[in-house]
DNA sequence: GCAATAGTGTCTTTTAGACACTATCTG
DNA sequence: CAGATAGTGTCTAAAAGACACTATTGC
């Protein structure tokens, strides 16, 4: 068996990196951290680690991982984003990292107050460690393509919503005004939510219901908005 | 610089799968062989092997290996699918594999007379290696999802082609009917291709303009066919 | 009643589907 | 000219956008 296995010596770096995306301030932001280590020590770069071959099950349960100890989150919603390798992205060796996107309701996160580690704008991004800067631009650009036909942006909101939150999360999400009425009807007519029979409590305004997404249901969504 | 490193024997197993895919007899078919070696000699498998750390660039670089050794092929159009990853899926050692969605014109594939190495239609697979039905599946729905606003399908297809081809494909990678009228409409219209200038040679009826994929343009078509 | 947001009705514009028609080739 | 496929014109149906209107709340 063991004249099976690759010489160990053949083997990369193997490891997982995070792109954890939220809305505050009413636009996306991504959690970066300044690397207290080399390589790139004091840099800032997307958060990551080893997978640990004893304990996990996956790729997956290292981003679990990941996710509890860089944001203090766990149960959130992210996703494979691509696989990136080569003999010169880690100055250590020749190395692979399984890079993911998850988005999650900004309220959630608990970042302490370690100033090493922020929600930055996607749009005002410093200079990046590794590739990150290229996984980071990739990520955008699948969450940016996939808001517009699918259910993806429900991930940043909590279990119930608005409509004008979910309206709302949608324009930020694609960068775009999205027409209102049209939303709506779009919306309603896709059967993606369903009312929780509760309202919304706002102070000086009229409440609107509260939905919630409608389980094993239609996740699929098309023309939110029109790609050029 | 070693302290840095991972310790050798913490690191998995590291390969790459391919799934190549094509339209042959107007059906998709996928590359298969079967194991000449354990684990799961005997059985049939997508082709894939080791990352060469020594000598690959990086995954794509063992991608263009595999496709070139298992189906004689070169400059061919290949995507990332996923990352499959864990203790089990490989009998060996807690492993990852890269796995690869290649779209190939059929006549480029050269597989010789091997009996071990079959194209088999997508729709009557055998039992597969590994988590090897798993990928499959997902390359599939990829496939099939992306061909609905794409240019993906085009990938079937020599560098030249007529509008009937183009339609066709289309159909077999969606597996459903697309109207005649609306396709050809909305090809034109979101300038996907431009004419040649030549004429396709067919005996017994009227020839057909020849068409090339557009470079650096429009990619993205919506609604080809209408998802549920 | 006023400010503010929730929610609706309906007209216009765009896009897809249906389908009949004409065009151009070979034998 | 018969058979076959290429290619077009045009009506209809469905969906998206525009936008004005009504509804419900706190103050």
């Amino acid at each position: 068996m063991t004249q099976d296995k690759t010489p160990q010596e053949a083997r990369p770096i193997m490891t997982v990196d995070a792109v954890i995306v939220t809305i505050a301030d009413d636009t996306l932001k991504v959690l970066l951290h300044r690397r207290p280590r080399e390589p790139f020590q004091g840099s800032w770069a997307l958060p990551g680690g080893y997978i640990h071959v004893n304990e996990d099950s996956g790729t997956d349960a290292a981003m679990e991982r990941i996710l509890q100890e860089k944001a203090g989150v766990s149960d959130i919603y992210f996703e494979q984003l691509a696989t990136y390798s080569g003999p010169d992205r880690d100055p250590r060796d020749w190395s692979v990292s399984v890079a993911h996107i998850a988005l999650v309701q900004e309220d959630l996160l608990s970042l302490g107050d370690d100033p090493d580690v922020v929600l930055t704008d996607v749009d005002a991004l410093p200079p990046l460690a590794f590739d990150h800067e290229n996984i980071l631009a990739e990520a955008l650009a699948r969450i940016r393509g996939k808001g517009a036909y699918s259910s993806l942006p429900t991930a940043f909101l909590p279990k119930t919503f608005t409509l004008a939150q979910l309206h709302r999360v949608y324009e930020i999400t694609l960068g775009e005004t999205i027409e209102r009425v049209s939303f709506r009807r779009k919306i309603m007519e896709v059967g993606m939510v369903e009312e929780t029979g509760q309202k919304s409590t706002v102070m000086s305004r009229r409440p609107a219901k509260l939905f919630r997404m409608k389980v094993g249901s239609q996740t699929y969504v098309r023309n939110f908005a029109t790609a050029g």
